[in-house]
DNA sequence: CACTAGGGTTAGGGTTCT
DNA sequence: TAGAACCCTAACCCTAGT
């Protein structure tokens, strides 16, 4: 009826982001409040950042487990973890996101892993969003 | 291994239509646990419902308009549009049926009712299999 | 009663098989 | 190529617990 199916957008996503750093999860009400990114959640209600949150959440998780069709989808915004990074204007849509970690190989003389799948979804970079929205403050 | 692909009979269709019918479509769930079609559904899940109910839609579609964005059409798609029978029967799935539940609410936009396409739809009869399995009142 | 956590259901895109 | 059956999962709903 109303909404047949309200898609997050990535600015939600990074007013969610922002504001669960900002409060820390599970303070949805507060969040969806707050001056600052509540405007751009007005169209969602708590539960909603819930159910966001969780859903970013599990995507960040596990994969990987359904076919051998082993899919790279190397990229994604892990929702609580990583914060700040600074050379986040230079994203590698499949080598990036390494903050502290950076145990990716993805490096073989090999050659042959050239089968690039279309990107469905096109993951741009959300922390550069954030700073354009001014989601995100510089200091705490 | 999983499943062999699992073809739909003409009894199956016939129940997911009088479930459609009844509750409205949507209520998958509630359309496979109802004491009447529901044992005729034992090895589908309401997914699968809902599937089959896409599937049936488009068929019964033919063609859309390419330009439309949304789709206010989702509801209420005749599965199988049957043209033959005489006026006196022909039914609306989701128009002209009396709620015996009186829960579905859907509004038909009814677009044209008058359009009397005499295509050349060879669906046979589901109404008769419908009646004749016993999964259709005459009345609510 | 308001909010959250978590399980359950639906909607829609994608994939596989015929 | 097209269509049917099935899979994946984001978005949404329901509800117990606090």
């Amino acid at each position: 009826m109303g909404a047949p199916k309200q898609k997050w957008t990535a600015e939600e996503e990074a007013a969610l982001r922002a504001g669960v750093e900002k409060y820390g999860p599970g303070k949805w009400r507060a969040i969806q409040k707050d001056s600052k990114f509540g405007p751009c959640l007005t169209s969602r209600s708590n539960v909603d950042l819930k159910d966001k949150w969780r859903n970013m959440s599990v995507s960040a998780n596990g994969m990987g487990s359904s076919r051998e069709r082993g899919k790279p989808l190397a990229l994604m915004p892990p929702p609580g973890m990583l914060t700040l990074m600074d050379e986040a204007l230079t994203i590698d849509p499949l080598a990036t996101i390494s903050p502290a970690d950076g145990s990716y190989d993805g490096k073989g003389d090999g050659a042959d892993t050239s089968s690039d799948r279309k990107s469905l979804g096109p993951r741009y970079d959300d922390l550069v969003l954030e700073a354009v929205l001014g989601l995100k403050e510089p200091y705490g």
